[in-house]
DNA sequence: CTACGTGCAAACTGTTTGCCTCTTG
DNA sequence: CAAGAGGCAAACAGTTTGCACGTAG
């Protein structure tokens, strides 16, 4: 796939944020510098992109965030706002241990639910 | 929350498949049993059995997917066919020697994303 | 000229919601 | 008769897609 303004773009919104960003953020980052584009080349973009390896995807109430830091790490997700945190310490889990069951592992993700420290502060909200 | 016919009857879909059902399988099945029943119930009920830590939700591929196992045990999940398998053995992962940034722990998740047998010998099919 | 990426808007899919009815205590 | 659970259909939100246009090779 060609290298086109518009793919840069999102590319540099992704790795130049360590928030896990949605599509929406994404395309209303990129519109700052490409006011044209389209939210679906946002998606076409992000798409392409997941398939080539290049990022990854993590879908968390039902909304599909995106992490261009795809060297293994657990991710600490809010169960009430939704927001994604990186620990950026990585495990080391032996997934060969377990039985696959024939599956060949693309990647692992070890994802800890819970209420953020904000979430926790405003009680009863939400 | 009244244990009505419909919240027995989806409760027992769910303790009584090793799939991991979304709310459309669900409420086919329900309605086997229960053929009025509607397909917001099955929201609605899956929804508060979460809440309630009765079952656990997966987030994939941007469909919620329920399990009635909620002993911690990792997932395997196709990337091509979106089809959830267990692995029955428990990993002991001691999350509290991450830094878990202030986070009150729900839930931990062992997601292992590859491609399943299946879709492995369908090849170039999708 | 051809191939392909894009903008745009319409279509789609999974999920939620409002409202009225029915049931239960 | 009050409180809450369900049926139904409309509304929603996030995502995908078809098509016409533009641009690079």
């Amino acid at each position: 796939m060609r290298m086109t303004p518009q793919r840069k773009v999102i590319i540099d919104i992704l790795k130049g944020t360590k928030s896990h960003p949605d599509a929406l953020w994404i395309y209303q980052n990129a519109t700052k510098k490409i006011p044209r584009m389209g939210l679906g080349t946002v998606y076409r973009t992000l798409d392409q992109l997941e398939r080539e390896g290049e990022i990854k995807r993590i879908d968390f109430k039902g909304i599909a965030h995106y992490d261009a830091n795809i060297h293994i790490h657990p991710h600490l997700l809010c169960s009430k706002c939704g927001k994604i945190v990186d620990i950026s310490e990585s495990y080391d889990f032996d997934v060969n241990s377990l039985d696959l069951k024939g599956f060949k592992v693309e990647s692992v993700n070890l994802d800890i639910v819970g209420v953020c420290p904000d979430c926790q502060s405003k009680k009863e909200v939400n």
